[in-house]
DNA sequence: CCAAAAGTGTTGACGGTACACCCATGC
DNA sequence: GCATGGGTGTACCGTCAACACTTTTGG
């Protein structure tokens, strides 16, 4: 009707080991399978739904590439040069995502699903390269004001592996002292008074996130059910 | 062809004297003359053109409204829960813009097109009264830690007038003491050497932006040239 | 006892706020 | 001179980075 087509793309986040067991910020990608951009990687994503609101199409396109179901989801921007796909006028609303580590380790991976550290990723179809750089600097930013690390973790966590997702994703070391007093301080989290043993150290205190406060985007948006 | 209809609405923000002369954060509005909503006010906007850029849409339908040319202009946010039009699958991309106050008092207005404050709104089409809320908490959130407010002026301004717009739009005082250091300390703005006088008071100093620093946002979205 | 990580305490730098005070103009 | 706003100086307070130090486990 209108001569534009509407998709929805998703870059999703997960912690994944790499080849020597260290935890490496990823990303699935899909293997195109037709023109354009034939054979190249590219984001989970494709055709809005009619019916399905966006974050819904986006959440679906999430489990059918992967499997897994995102611990958190938030709308990236809106995509819509004239000339970023060689067929035709196509606007893509993309989602950036964050799943769980455990979940990520069951995640689907064959022949057309890959997943790739997100900061070494190959030339990706249409102007994906751009929107995951995007996606990574909005996840880089709201990790310094919204709590939302938790969302690559279980339910319950120790403080040093809520530090070591940060550490991951911010690729620098933090101080553990200042991170335990920000943590304290935000009040996001609560001591579920269980412990950690079995580490050759003092046993650490189990967290979990505060779900009855602290919603992580104060914006009139989430307010009104949106995400 | 996928049965979802992409449109592309303007939140146009403008200082404007009230009835008391007093300035006051306003936008336009415009008269949907046929249903759904018929008579009712709501923002500024028509369906995608299939070849301009979506900013430029919004450009031109902020230009074919009021009259004006953008000074800012930023995406704002992809909507598109499946309620949201009674007549079908609508997906509406909003901008927000600002536009310079002497230019706004020349905008158009009539029949048609109305400019109201932004904190007394009546009841519109659609969503559009979350989408200005929205727009609003974007904006006096952006004012915090980006340079913006000196698109509502003209190319020159004193300290005084870009602490007006902070007070008027942040909803309270500042302390101009404060306030200017700030805004030296940015670097954003520069001594243009001259002064205005005729006040009955110290003539202050004129300033002018300066475009060679400050991009007001570092994200990859502004390298890549996409407003 | 030693190693290692958990957790606490202390200090100094920095940025923002409050507010006293001086400057330059019109009347 | 006086009122008015422009502009400068300074003290205080909260936040955060740096880092010394204590605690509690496994071996």
């Amino acid at each position: 009707m209108s001569g534009i087509d509407l998709a929805v793309s998703t870059v999703i986040f997960a912690l994944r080991p790499d080849g020597d067991g260290r935890l490496v910020l990823s990303l699935p990608l899909v293997r195109r399978i037709r023109p354009p951009f034939e054979n190249r990687w590219s984001l989970p994503g494709g055709a809005a739904d009619p019916v399905e609101s966006l974050a819904d199409t986006a959440a679906r396109k999430l489990a059918e590439t992967t499997g897994l179901e995102p611990s958190y989801l938030e709308q990236l921007y809106a995509f819509g040069e004239p000339n970023r796909s060689p067929t035709g006028r196509v606007v893509s609303v993309v989602y950036w995502a964050l799943v769980r580590g455990d979940e990520a380790d069951r995640a689907l991976e064959g022949e057309n699903v890959t997943w790739r550290a997100a900061d070494e990723l190959p030339q990706l179809a249409f102007d994906h390269n751009l929107i995951v750089d995007y996606a990574l600097w909005r996840l880089r930013t709201k990790l310094g004001y919204a709590r939302i690390a938790h969302a690559f973790l279980g339910p319950t966590f120790t403080l040093a592996e809520l530090r070591q997702v940060h550490e991951i994703v911010l690729q620098r070391p933090l101080d553990p002292a200042n991170f335990r007093r920000q943590i304290e301080a935000s009040g996001t989290v609560v001591a579920t008074g269980e412990h950690v043993t079995g580490g050759r150290h003092r046993p650490p205190r189990l967290y979990r996130y505060d779900t009855t406060v602290d919603p992580v985007d104060p914006s009139p948006l989430s307010a009104a059910g949106i995400r």
